[in-house]
DNA sequence: TTTTGAAGTCTCTCC
DNA sequence: GACTTCAAAA
């Protein structure tokens, strides 16, 4: 038994060693980029098996499925199937499943329908609305703002009152109203069985504080925790670690502070520097050598990183040799860098680099438009991770909102959408269904009897019609079918509302297709809730691991991967960091951490570029002239080789005199606080 | 009361 | 440059 491991763990260094064959109690490891953590948590999970521990009682916390499942993939080949049981998963996934085990003995009633945060902004309006919020007679915060500061309270404990004046001065004025419609949003969730994503962490920790057997009963689950990337746990998930551990402390957590670029939802990486704190006895180990990405690469992310404000000092290093510097790369305009970058590409490409071996990364989905365009005119297959999703394209919310008011009539936001959809019902009428609904206690015949004005008289019994062939069918019919069945009704509407109804077609059917491999539509449900597919790959059926795909990413989106040849694009102050950041320390700071980690994730070869010249409507502006992103101030470019494409200096081709538009300060804080300049 | 057209807003990151 | 919200017309 010993043999197999014991060989496996020679491929650690010495601090990658104790961190894997720790023992009991809590343990920190601070590991920089590149430096193995995945591997040691691998190891640490192996080694747990080996040394006895039931699979099953191990829980592995990570930020995505996809990492718990690389990892569980990783233990696989170490110690074989007995893995298998290893519990693991996102926070959110987690807390879901228990909630559905266990949420009926502390007071959560375990049908409830999980909402996106779309539908939590919509939810969130109507209490808005109904509240009497709507008019405008004063600028009053909108439902995403409303949502955001909700959210932040919630995950961060932070008084509301507090983060108005912190993030949204203009509506400090507001809080007792705001505290008013959250009132409503939380009373709205309970008696609609609407439970957000914040939820599934409240009410988690709700379970393990408040009621002492239920708490006993979730944290006897587990003998060792394991959590990765806890630089980007908030404050509400140390306190579902620390319920956790009533019986043991056997808690093991991994991150780097120097990766932490999750704030905006409440993460914040002083729960790695409270760690040892909250958790007395914690056994720190830090890793430092790199074993990814070659020196130069190494001295430009080190000097990067080293502008940072406040964070453990380590500084990586390697014993790789050799390797080309960064290249920092100018040029003309974004014609010129989207040129350059395919080129590059298809050069690494011939020289022997597989696609998926590299990657282009950005701050934001949006900026990578011209490059998907040019790669599909060259017919480079690629994959794009991040940005708009699949599943918050309006109509496939559209028909997935037939199948949550089956599955929760009481599903407020969905009836609201599918009613707004027929013809002849507008806001009021569809409020008019609901309240009508609400007040026969959502019995399920309660819309068929709704009374429909005569010019809706057709689109009710149609969709009486639609949902009793749903509900009769239950048990024999499978997920796709109905949606098979809603798209008979749908599919007209959809022509009828959308310009380009084809694409939009196509997503519905790989919709049907997805939900093929759900055995029941609450799981259907929950699942694309809380695991929506990334990527448009990850909807077809089958692995595409084997498949030669160059990967676009967020920086975001990239985090926890590597890659031969990375490459990031649109590095021009404004755009990374982007504009909103630009006034606020923490958040330029957040934004240098950023950075960093889409640099740090390229093996052999990086270059950054920035396009000179922009054209188009930024800000008004036809024409803009653009510098490079504060970040790569001269000691990192020191390290980088520069590189020019196009002709920089030739005049630009553009109408009128160069409108240059200098950032107006004023403007910008005008537009931040209101009316007062001083600050 | 719904629908349609036009002005206005605001750009992100993710479970 | 896309999507939302507001106001007028059917």
């Amino acid at each position: 038994m010993a043999t197999r491991y014991n060989s496996r763990m020679s491929d650690l260094n010495p601090a990658q060693l104790a961190a894997a064959t720790h023992g009991d109690g809590p343990l920190l490891i601070i590991a920089g980029a590149g430096t193995g953590k995945t591997r040691t948590l691998v190891h640490r999970v192996a080694h747990l098996i080996e040394r006895g521990v039931p699979p099953e009682r191990i829980l592995l916390l990570t930020f995505t499925r996809r990492a718990a499942q690389e990892m569980l993939g990783r233990v696989e080949r170490l110690v074989g199937k007995a893995c298998h049981h290893v519990q693991g998963g996102t926070f959110h996934a987690t807390a879901h499943r228990l909630l559905r085990r266990y949420g009926a003995a502390a007071g959560v009633p375990s049908d409830f329908t999980i909402m996106d945060q779309e539908d939590s902004q919509d939810l969130m309006h109507m209490a808005r609305v109904q509240l009497g919020y709507g008019d405008k007679t004063k600028r009053f915060p909108k439902k995403e703002t409303l949502h955001r500061v909700y959210s932040r309270h919630v995950n961060t404990d932070i008084p509301v009152g507090t983060i108005l004046a912190d993030e949204f001065p203009q509506f400090a004025e507001f809080l007792p109203d705001i505290t008013r419609i959250f009132a409503d949003y939380t009373a709205r969730k309970g008696t609609r069985n609407l439970v957000d994503y914040d939820d599934l962490l409240l009410f988690w920790a709700g379970m393990l504080e408040s009621s002492p057997e239920v708490a006993a009963r979730i944290a006897a689950l587990y003998d060792h925790l394991l959590v990765d990337e806890y630089q980007d746990t908030n404050l509400l998930q140390a306190r579902i670690l620390r319920g956790l551990c009533r019986n043991h402390t056997n808690v093991t957590v991994v991150g780097d502070d120097a990766q932490s670029v999750y704030s905006f939802r409440g993460a914040s990486f002083r729960n790695i520097l409270d760690f040892p704190q909250q958790f007395e006895g914690t056994s720190v180990v830090t890793l430092e050598q790199n074993y990814r990405s070659s020196q130069p690469i190494l001295d430009t992310t080190n000097t990067l990183i080293s502008r940072a404000r406040e964070r453990f000092t380590k500084v990586l290093w390697t014993t790789r040799t050799g390797g080309d510097r960064p290249w920092l790369v100018t040029a003309r305009d974004e014609d010129e860098q989207t040129r350059f970058v395919v080129d590059r590409i298809l050069e690494l490409y011939e020289g022997g680099t597989p696609l998926r071996e590299m990657a282009v990364l950005f701050r934001a989905g949006y900026m990578s438009a011209a490059i998907e365009i040019e790669l599909t005119n060259r017919k480079i297959p690629f994959e794009k991770w991040g940005g708009l999703r699949f599943l918050e394209a309006a109509h496939v919310k559209d028909v997935l909102a037939f199948l949550r008011v089956l599955e929760n009539p009481r599903d407020e936001v969905s009836w609201y959408r599918i009613l707004l959809l027929l013809p002849g019902i507008g806001d009021l009428t569809a409020r008019s269904a609901i309240a009508a609904m609400a007040q026969a206690a959502w019995e399920s015949s309660s819309f068929a009897r709704y009374r429909a004005p005569a010019r809706a008289h057709a689109a009710h019994a149609s969709l009486v019609t639609l949902l009793d062939t749903l509900r009769t069918g239950d048990t024999a019919q499978t997920v796709s079918g109905d949606i098979a069945r809603v798209r008979k009704l749908y599919d007209d509407i959809l022509r009828e509302r959308y310009d380009q109804a084809e694409p939009r077609l196509a997503d519905l059917d790989q919709l049907e297709t997805i939900a093929g491999g759900y055995p029941s539509r609450s799981a259907f449900l929950s699942a694309i809730a809380l695991e929506p597919p990334s990527n448009t790959h990850d909807l077809a059926v089958g692995d595409h691991e084997d498949e030669d795909v160059l990967v676009l990413s967020t920086a975001h989106s990239a985090k926890g991967k590597e890659w031969d040849a990375v490459f990031l694009i649109w590095a021009v102050d404004g755009w990374f960091p982007t504009t909103r950041a630009i006034n606020d320390d923490a958040g330029l700071e957040e934004e240098r951490r950023l950075m960093y980690v889409a640099l740090t994730r390229a093996r052999h070869h990086l270059a950054v570029s920035y396009p000179l010249q922009v054209y188009g409507s930024r800000r008004g502006a036809d024409y803009s002239v653009d510098q490079l992103s504060r970040f790569l101030d001269r000691g990192v470019r020191e390290k980088m080789e520069r590189v020019v494409v196009g002709t920089p200096d030739q005049a630009p081709i553009m109408p009128a005199p160069p409108p240059i538009v200098p950032i107006d300060l004023r403007a910008l804080m005008r537009e931040r606080f209101g009316t007062a300049e001083s600050r």
